[in-house]
RNA sequence: GCCCAUGUGGCGGAAUUGGUAGACGCAGCAGACUCAAAAUCUGCCAUUCGCAAGGGUGUGAAGGUUCGAUUCCUUUCGUGGGCACCA
């Protein structure tokens, strides 16, 4: 009887299909445990290799917590709008929910093939008309909501109306317009259209002008990837800047509670760090300067207000009002050249280079308020106008970017901070004693800044401010593939639908460009877009909508009443593993966070975090192969090896692959020989002469590690693996390969050694000659001992999402008792049962082979049937101690692990080897840790 | 430029708290079984000196702390990832 994994594998699968064993009930006197993976996007590529390492580690979790006792959720669905759906529309004519589905069926069948426990009955899809629903209806929540920040949580707008009615603004700042100021008796007196122009400046989801990326001759509006060096990167159109009315989500507001929350949850250090850079939470000030010969001030903000003495410059930012009304009329050819060349320049070029020094001076001057010195001010296009004021002051002696800017335009240094400062960098430090500075003078920096903050408070020229570098999230797409906003425009005001009229249904379009006026294509449905009621807005909501809330839809999927009821969020909290990539660190982990905030302040669920732990799985890299050809003059000649890439930087990189590929996209053959010969690869150009030595036509490729992609040539994909060696292989295999956080190249090669074990086991309970070989012998002594090292081992490994240790500890284990000739049930059994979250098909079969109760892959266990280790098994009386001389291993010794201090003196001592090295002489001290080593010091 | 991660045999990696560096697997080499192949089994496998016994060196590099460092500290180099020059 062999191993036939392929009848197994089938069996199994269809049998977990029809008991729907997997499928997870709210209502369990189990602990409950939630394990999640984060939903793909179902790409036509179909899944390569990468995608399932972490929904394996997450099958293995879950497995494992169900043998524990737990009643694990461990649900999968799709984040299905998107935009590669919506360009395959525009140059195929398939309608996205044909190819969304199309792709759908295409993961789904793959993801069975590796034997996951998906509770499918409680799939999503974000497209799905009946889930997106709930995303319009969360949308209108917020919507309906403003950030108190005297409470600290989002509460309802009818709220604001009562505090306007009694207050005006007095205790609620404006969020959105700083200058908005009213009284209550003012509020009554607006107009229906300026209070709703007021409220839209309050609300969680708001309409505001905005830049994008416009791109005229393509007629709609670029993401930042779409725009290479100022022009499109289809077609090569200039893009420029454009004001448009765009939908944005006030996450601003929550910078505060989203930068602590992350003390309360288990994200990797480096995640949480990522998170804060981003949020970018900075104390400092803000100051008013006075300008020379104007009625103007100029506000800056400063971390640093204790080197205020140290200005020898204002920059502002080209974008800032400020700069028309204090240039000078002799400076001002020289701005508006400057301003002209600022914006020839995208952000991401402002942005990316540090080297190029420029700038351009106003012709004014501000006044230091303290001394009294006139600053120069001038504008440079590495002040944002979006941070802070949009103005920053140069302090050279202590910033380096300010140091080079001042040496670049020769203005003159002032030292404040002594013997710091050497006059060839900046010395960004807060330990110097301040000197040149007035009333600071004598003080540490540190300290000074207290001081100098009272100081501008009380002369009523500034005050403290704390500022953030994130940004209002933009919320709407010109694009079609997306959720409607559920919102009907009328007469210049945005209403809301009411929540019997949703899902606002995505009308059905036979084509996909964009509509007039920059406006997404669903402005080309004038049947849909104008209702008796007012226009609908034809921007549609971003890929993150969908996802932001997706884990709380899992836990109640069929809710037709609700997006998630109560008691279902309360019976499944947070999600106690999420697992997933780290490009989402910024993004859709934030986005989530911060609508669980709002759907808690406002009383919908019970917890204010989605995600209690979070697992990064690094990225599988696929091998490249690249070849270089050097031009010569007019006829190319290729070089003879790829070591010459770095010396002559006008070789020409080619992907090796580009041609060697048949129509279904699969390498023709594994050399670049082969294709050359069977005429399967073209040469580069035309002009290239193949290299030849010996008379051989020979190349050399490069090999790298690159992101997995169907365009690099470099995906392996997880179905033919599970057919060629069985989805328990593969699943180990993908485990073993590192660990799960970490980044690593792809390679098949390692494969056979994990079926081995596969087989090795097998071949435990049947041999191919003998047939069955298991029997019901009591173990030995030596027998239970491997046993429960490797029940204590495999605990401790899949706890700490250790599976490549854990996958060799099975390798282990399966030696030992193959050297023990051991095929005890009373062994195999609890084997199994470890085995079964890592490799379940083969344990399933295995298990019914040889009669076990209650199955580890069943849904009949009603408690814990994970093995337990008993510690008495595995108690020693003695150690071989490593013993060593000066920290240098020399010998081993047995001793008893209860021996004292002078024991181990007494034998180490006797001992022949150390006696040898001691040559007679009296060791200066012996260290002995029990349990560990001893180590002899001469 | 800034931030984060990372560097161990031919390869993937192990060493969980400072205590025998290289577990486990791949590849390779030698052998057994076989008419042969596959499968399986046995042995070797960081490097260097040595017939051997036994030494020397070795976790990117250089220092340091320690009886003892892959692990802690300082400096430095390489690689990968992120970024919104954020004042």
């Amino acid at each position: 009887m062999e191993y036939d994994f392929k009848k197994i594998e089938a069996d199994w699968q269809n049998r977990w299909k029809e008991n729907n064993t997997y499928k997870v009930s709210n209502d369990s006197s189990k602990p409950k445990f939630y394990v999640l993976d984060m939903f793909p996007y179902p790409s036509g590529a179909g899944l390569h290799v990468g995608h399932p390492l972490g929904y394996i580690a997450s099958d293995i979790y879950s497995r494992y917590k169900r043998l524990k006792g737990f009643n694990v959720l461990h649900p999968m669905g799709y984040d299905s709008f998107g935009l590669p759906a919506e360009q395959y529309a525009l140059e195929t004519g398939q309608h996205p929910a044909v190819t969304t589905e199309k792709n759908i069926a295409t993961f789904r069948s793959q993801l069975d093939k590796i034997g996951f426990s998906y509770d499918w009955s409680r799939e999503v899809s974000t497209s799905d008309p009946a889930y997106y629903k709930w995303t319009q209806w969360i949308f209108l929540q917020i919507f309906d909501s403003w950030y108190n920040r005297i409470t600290g949580k989002a509460e309802r707008i009818s709220v604001l109306l009562e505090i306007f009615d009694n207050d005006g603004t007095v205790n609620h700042p404006c969020p959105g317009d700083k200058t908005l100021n009213f009284s209550a008796a003012e509020w009554n007196e607006f107009d229906e259209q300026k209070k709703q122009e007021i409220l839209m400046d309050y609300r969680l989801t708001f309409s505001s002008y905005g830049e994008v990326n416009w791109c005229e001759a393509l007629g709609t509006v670029l993401a930042n990837d779409e725009v290479v060096n100022g022009l499109s990167e289809r077609g090569g159109y200039p893009v420029e800047k454009k004001k448009m009315r765009q939908w944005y989500l006030r996450i601003t507001e929550y910078a505060d509670r989203l930068l602590s929350g992350l003390e309360t949850v288990e994200f990797s250090e480096a995640m949480k760090e990522m998170q804060r850079n981003w949020i970018g939470k900075s104390q400092g000030a803000e100051m008013d300067f006075a300008i020379t010969d104007s009625d103007q001030v100029l506000r800056v903000y400063t971390t640093r207000p204790d080197t205020i003495f140290g200005v020898d410059f204002m920059v502002v930012a080209p974008e800032h009002e400020l700069v028309e009304l204090i240039t000078t009329s002799e400076e001002k050819n020289a701005v508006e050249t400057y301003l002209t060349y600022v914006k020839s320049r995208s952000e991401r070029e402002r942005l990316s280079e540090v080297k190029q020094i420029t700038g351009c001076f106003t012709g004014a001057y501000a006044i230091n308020p303290f001394d009294g010195r006139q600053i120069p001010i001038w504008i440079a296009e590495y002040v944002l106008a979006g941070y802070g004021t949009g103005a920053i002051m140069g302090v050279p002696c202590g910033d380096q970017r300010d140091f080079l800017f001042a040496k670049y335009f020769n203005i003159p240094i002032t030292n404040i901070i002594g013997e710091y400062f050497n006059g060839e960098e900046a010395n960004p430090t807060k330990d110097a004693q301040l000197e040149n500075s007035g009333f600071l003078n004598g003080l540490l920096m540190k300290d000074a800044i207290t001081v100098a903050n009272d100081k501008i408070e009380s002369m009523g020229i500034g005050k403290r401010q704390v500022n953030y570098k994130m940004r209002d999230a933009g919320f709407s797409r010109q694009r079609y593939w997306g959720e409607p906003f559920p919102i009907l425009w009328t007469d210049g005001i945005a209403v809301p639908l009411d929540a019997a009229e949703l899902p606002l249904e995505l009308p059905h379009a036979e084509k996909y460009g964009p509509g007039p006026n920059g406006e997404g294509p669903l402005a080309n449905m004038s049947d849909w877009t104008n209702t008796p009621a007012g226009r609908r807005e034809t921007s549609t909501m971003p890929g993150y909508a969908g996802s932001s809330w997706y884990f709380l839809r899992y836990m109640d999927p069929h809710n037709s009443q609700n997006f998630c009821d109560r008691s279902a969020s309360d019976y499944w909290g947070q999600v106690d593993i999420y697992i997933g990539g780290t490009e989402h660190a910024v993004g859709h982990l934030l986005y989530s966070r911060m609508w669980t905030k709002v759907l808690y302040d406002l009383g919908f669920i019970g917890h204010d975090e989605p995600f209690k732990k979070l697992v990064n799985q690094g990225m599988i890299t696929g091998k490249s192969y690249f070849f270089n050809v050097a031009e010569s003059g007019n006829s190319a000649a290729v070089i003879s090896s790829y070591e010459k890439e770095t010396s002559n930087g006008s070789l020409l990189r080619f992907r090796y692959g580009h041609k060697c590929v048949d129509s279904t996209g699969k390498l023709l053959r594994k050399t670049l020989e082969e294709n050359v010969a069977a005429g399967g690869v073209e040469a580069p150009a035309a002009s290239i002469n193949w290299l030849a030595k010996d008379g051989e036509e020979y190349i050399y490729l490069k090999e790298e590690s690159e992101k997995m992609s169907k365009s690099k040539y470099n995906v392996d994909n997880p179905d033919e693996l599970c057919e060629k060696y069985g989805a328990d292989t593969f699943r180990m295999y993908e485990m073993f390969l590192g660990p799960v956080e970490a980044s690593k190249p792809w390679d098949t090669k390692g494969i056979e050694g994990v079926h081995r074990f596969l087989r090795k086991l097998w071949r435990l309970f049947f041999d191919e000659m003998k047939g069955k070989v298991w029997n019901d012998e009591a173990p030995t002594q030596a027998e239970l001992k491997v046993l429960h090292r490797t029940i204590k081992k495999i605990e401790e490994d899949t706890e700490r999402f250790s599976f490549n240790t854990a996958v060799s500890t099975f390798m282990i284990c399966v030696n030992e008792l193959a050297d023990l000739k051991c095929h005890k049930k009373q062994i195999l059994e609890p084997l199994l049962f470890l085995l079964s979250p890592y490799a379940p098909h083969i344990s399933a079969e295995l298990c019914k082979l040889i009669g076990v109760a209650v199955s580890p892959v069943g849904e009949d266990a009603t408690k814990s049937i994970y093995p337990v280790y008993d510690p008495a098994l595995l108690v020693e009386s003695s150690k071989d101690y490593p013993v060593s001389i000066n920290g240098k291993v020399r010998t081993n010794l047995n001793i008893a692990l209860d021996a004292t201090q002078q024991d181990v003196e007494q034998l180490i001592l006797e001992n022949e080897v150390i006696k040898k090295w001691l040559d007679g002489k009296a060791p200066k001290k012996i260290i002995y840790v029990k349990n560990k080593m001893v180590n002899v010091v001469i």
